[in-house]
DNA sequence: CTGTTAGCGCATTCAC
DNA sequence: GTGAATGCGCTAACAG
């Protein structure tokens, strides 16, 4: 159907290409009587401009690509949700990366660091390399991300050694000394950070408070309830057994409500948890966690993408925004036993 | 960087663009001798096509579009997995329209129905209209409807009035007769459908055992486990009180054990709970369910808009794919008290 | 095997 | 105010 061209409606307006595509994008120089013409005419043969010429001439895509971890993380629907929010209504078109390995983020990031790929590029949770970050300077690509950090690259993140350490303190505070972290493999394929990070913060709230550091008790677990569950089983059945956990994440502190059910270790009598990042199950479950705005996040980073959009040409220096993190302090957490 | 383009890459070479062109998409007929020159010229000057060039010329987006009620649904993110995981290796970008209001589907639908726009298109869990499916064959662009059905579009989706039908039967036989339907709002902007299709099969269980119909036992709620939560308390507060619960979606299930267990009716005992959908949470609850394969039917709609896209040209029949849905009987059901 | 040329559909100088 | 002409970067006949 829509495969009239310009030219046909010049033909059929009686104009040239040059005066269609003028009240097109609605030029000012234009009388009202052929605008009105032009306009009859489009209507008339249902004509719409093709994207793909019209971004060639103007040599943008028109286009945003979002490059996420879709399947690994499970917030990532949440900050998807903020970004398109933004960009639904921006006249972008939002292409969708996702990556599951890092060879695939090597592609991507390498691929994408052109113009002629994208007019601006959103990163979620994964850190790209010194290296990536120069080819996104080099191509003159404007990028953001979100969930991750590069001092050369704008950014929407949250403070996750703060995170690790508001929630590391509510436990000292609570009177726990033997307290796990209990996260992600710290070592991920992807690099991704904050996991590391909350151990920082966890070590940090650890020396604040003079109770030494016991690398038994960092434990790894794969993402997952089921694989937290059964490391929560194994923690448990120490002697003696922690007195509270903090989980990197809130699924993970799901697993260890289940051990901890299972086993017929009261919480938070016997066992205090504290998750990360306040997914809704967490206030279901009133499990006390640390909430981070994950929507905002998504929702931010799309916004400083269009902003650094407009200001095209202009490479300003990166723009870096952090959002604080909060502890939400639920049912799963109370004072340690007192029979230590 | 990337500015090079295949002129330059012609000159550098001293061939001219359309043996670059040719080694590009690697014709057959060029020298090894001319081919490997271009090759180097390329590597040196670090070429890659233009994307939107290529695309222009070919008359091809290289584009598929994705629509889905991103927010709405639950559900979406397995089925669009499966869609990703098919189409990552396509070389097809894949474009995500989310849509959450009647009216934004309509201008989707309505500026997607041309080849200009995408190659292809996936939609998620939106029936469209007949006006828009009339469209879409118009502009022939190949269309799949995931989790939807148009007599005239090809698609992949379950039996809802199966599954209705089987929890519903599985309910009667533990003896249950007072089965309440618990759905989402049957009537809803977006006119998705399957929930009334559920209740059609709830209807056909009944009347196959000459139970009779009481429409005080279909009972609407908001999406969500709150919802559920709340319209399942007022459900256990009648006099007598339902026996079992069909949940049109295993959240409203999970609401319902929410109140279930907050009003101290135990469960299966005194009330059965069956959902539907088989979420990674209802195994870990241990909710008897439907399960639907959502990953599958997002992998099988984007294989089968891929197979659509390689015939191309012929407008062939569309093609439906019905997949079998099946009752996983969990701990939430058993029979029904006898204390009726 | 390789080069020349004509589009693809639109935006945009530059004249008139 | 409007039109003719040029270019965006690439592909695909058509010649040679």
């Amino acid at each position: 159907m829509s495969k009239a061209t310009i030219r046909d409606v010049a033909r059929k307006a009686e104009v040239s290409v040059a005066t269609v595509s003028r009240v097109l994008n609605n030029h000012p120089s234009v009388s009202p009587f052929t605008r009105q013409r032009v306009m009859d005419a489009i209507r008339e043969l249902n004509y719409s401009p093709h994207p793909i010429a019209q971004r060639l001439s103007l040599g943008r895509t028109e286009t945003l690509a979002v490059v996420v971890p879709l399947f690994t993380l499970p917030s990532f629907v949440e900050r998807l949700r903020g970004v398109q929010k933004v960009l639904s209504h921006s006249g972008y078109d939002l292409v969708l990366f996702n990556v599951d390995s890092p060879h695939q983020r090597d592609e991507y990031f390498a691929t994408l660091a052109t113009r002629a790929r994208a007019d601006g590029i959103l990163v979620l949770s994964i850190p790209p390399s010194d290296e990536d970050a120069e080819r996104f300077l080099a191509a003159e690509v404007p990028v953001v991300l979100v969930d991750a950090y590069h001092p050369q690259l704008s950014s929407v993140y949250i403070d996750d050694v703060e995170g690790g350490y508001l929630a590391t303190r509510h436990l000292i505070s609570l009177g726990h000394r033997r307290i796990v972290y209990l996260s992600e493999p710290l070592n991920n394929p992807l690099e991704f950070g904050p996991m590391k990070k909350r151990l920082q913060g966890y070590r940090k709230a650890l020396a604040e408070e003079g109770i030494p550091f016991d690398p038994t008790c960092v434990v790894e677990a794969e993402p997952g309830r089921e694989a937290a569950y059964h490391a929560a089983r194994a923690l448990l059945a120490r002697r003696p057994p922690p007195t509270a956990v903090f989980a990197a994440c809130d699924t993970h502190a799901i697993g260890v409500l289940d051990a901890a059910r299972e086993l017929g270790v009261r919480v938070p009598e016997a066992l205090s948890v504290v998750g990360y990042d306040d997914i809704p199950d967490a206030a279901y479950l009133n499990l006390s966690t640390v909430h981070q705005p994950l929507f905002e996040t998504g929702r931010l980073g799309a916004e400083l993408l269009l902003t650094l959009l407009q200001g095209n040409g202009g490479k300003s220096a990166p723009i870096h925004r952090r959002l604080p993190v909060e502890l939400i302090h639920r049912a799963t957490t109370a004072f340690a036993p007192t029979d230590v």
